[in-house]
DNA sequence: ATATATGCAAAGAGTTTGCACCACG
DNA sequence: CGTGGTGCAAACTCTTTGCATATAT
């Protein structure tokens, strides 16, 4: 356990809900000056491999999160970049209906959700 | 309507399903030599705005195909790497879900859905 | 003829890797 | 004291942009 890592890991606890490799790599930098991204990378693999957290894609890339956050299911409006989440029951649901049809079981973090928020769609008309 | 346009759009039709920009550029360089990957963004983005094409992200970055093609929804195995897609009727039962639920109108064919596929389940026990 | 698409070259962003050095345990 | 984490520099991939030239209509 280096300095670095305990900030890498603080910094993505802080974050609520997700953060960017490059967002970390600023904030790390700004608390412990001289901290270089391949750190950032490499440590994140690793406590990635540890099951400590995961990763999720969003429109403008991977997003790291807690390994315990795993149930947020992201749905992000493609017009105004709104973000929400669906419950854990309906991300139940949603994960029932595929497997049952598929033997396909999803896993509905990995990717976000794209769509439109309810505003942007009564805008649209 | 140039020949490279010419080009891109075939290469795009041909890929059975979705192709990644740097393919595209492969494939067209093989037939009109010269093709510069730039020249094959900047149509890409055309198209795209013209509503022929649409991208979708999976774990491997962009790939375009046909706007209509656009009720694939992308069942990727994260082990495999296998390849499905969800039925029309799925696709709707999905989307009615969330937007019963938030009035957020998904469009699912943005994001791949990860997963483990049926073997993989059985094969990870 | 004229608007526009292309190629080329360069610049960027994000990420990965090799290596010598330093530090944690 | 030794394993292994770190910074640094370089390399890489994918993508974007500016500009002069070539091309479609």
């Amino acid at each position: 356990m280096t300095p670095q890592r305990r900030a890498i890991v603080t910094e993505v606890m802080a974050a609520n809900g997700h953060i960017s490799p490059t967002s970390i790599a600023e904030r790390v930098r700004d608390r412990v000056p001289g901290v270089d991204p391949s750190t950032v990378y490499r440590t994140l693999d690793l406590l990635e491999e540890l099951g400590v957290l995961a990763h999720t894609h969003l429109e403008s890339g991977a997003e790291y999160h807690r390994r315990s956050e795993s149930q947020h299911v992201h749905l992000v409006c493609s017009n105004c970049g709104a973000e929400d989440s669906l419950s854990l029951g309906e991300a139940k649901q949603l994960r029932d209906l595929v497997t049952r049809h598929h033997g396909f079981a999803p896993d509905l973090t990995h990717f976000a959700i794209s769509g439109l928020c309810r505003r942007c769609q009564e805008a649209g008309k």
